[in-house]
DNA sequence: CTGCCATGTAAGCAACTCCTTATGTAATGA
DNA sequence: TCATTACATAAGGAGTTGCTTACATGGCAG
């Protein structure tokens, strides 16, 4: 199925890709033309213009028209999103704390058996 | 072709499937059997094997055999590892500013021609 | 041993991904 | 006007994903 709908799954779907990374990563040293960001990967433009739309899709990049080329910005809003989600499943402290409490009800449970 | 070797690949892919995002969370009250882990969605048994096949593949989780059932535990390493590469590139100082550099260029650009 | 329980694996299918080449489309410049 | 530049879109194909149902495995209780 995948129809994946839902804003932080298309993030973390753009952010799977490498060349996607590497384009995101380009993107940090300011706007860029299309032509500019497809140079340095081995593939063709219109690959290269398709990874952008996923990037776009996922609100990750912003396209705007000048003359005859595309400026391609980097938007960092979702990846604000994608990293509150991922620091909220990281720390270890909580997750160990729980840990503790199943192990602990898991003896009771065995005691009680 | 998504050949995706890399392990930050494997993990922001694992990360881009709700259910798999909802497993995780689960995973967060502490190690849970596959079963526990199954219930709550609307899905067939093998559907979230194959899911924690995808976790476990990106390091997320572990499958430790415990008499006939598997207990799964989150592992945070590979989180630690995707958060750092999103903190990396979400500061937007850095962009900003060469934001502003490139237009600046731009600018010049237009009074000399 | 036998049948149940929890889980994994296999096979099949529709949908999607990621690339390709070929073909638009819009702005520039001679 | 006509070619060129910069890019997008279309069509197609190999491989992957995400589900399904059916079957295999391995521990356990009788």
């Amino acid at each position: 199925m995948a129809a994946v709908g839902d804003e932080l799954s298309l993030v973390f779907q753009a952010l799977a890709d490498p060349t996607r990374r590497a384009i995101i990563s380009r993107l940090r040293g300011g706007p860029t033309t299309v032509g500019e960001l497809a140079e340095p990967f081995a593939m063709s433009r219109p690959a290269i213009s398709q990874h952008l739309k996923v990037l776009e899709r996922a609100g990750l990049i912003e396209r705007t028209a000048d003359a005859q080329w595309r400026r391609c910005t980097l938007r960092t809003e979702p990846l604000d999103e994608a990293s509150a989600w991922v620091e909220r499943h990281r720390d270890e402290w909580n997750e160990r704390f729980d840990a503790l409490d199943e192990r602990l009800r898991e003896l009771k449970g065995q005691t009680d058996a």
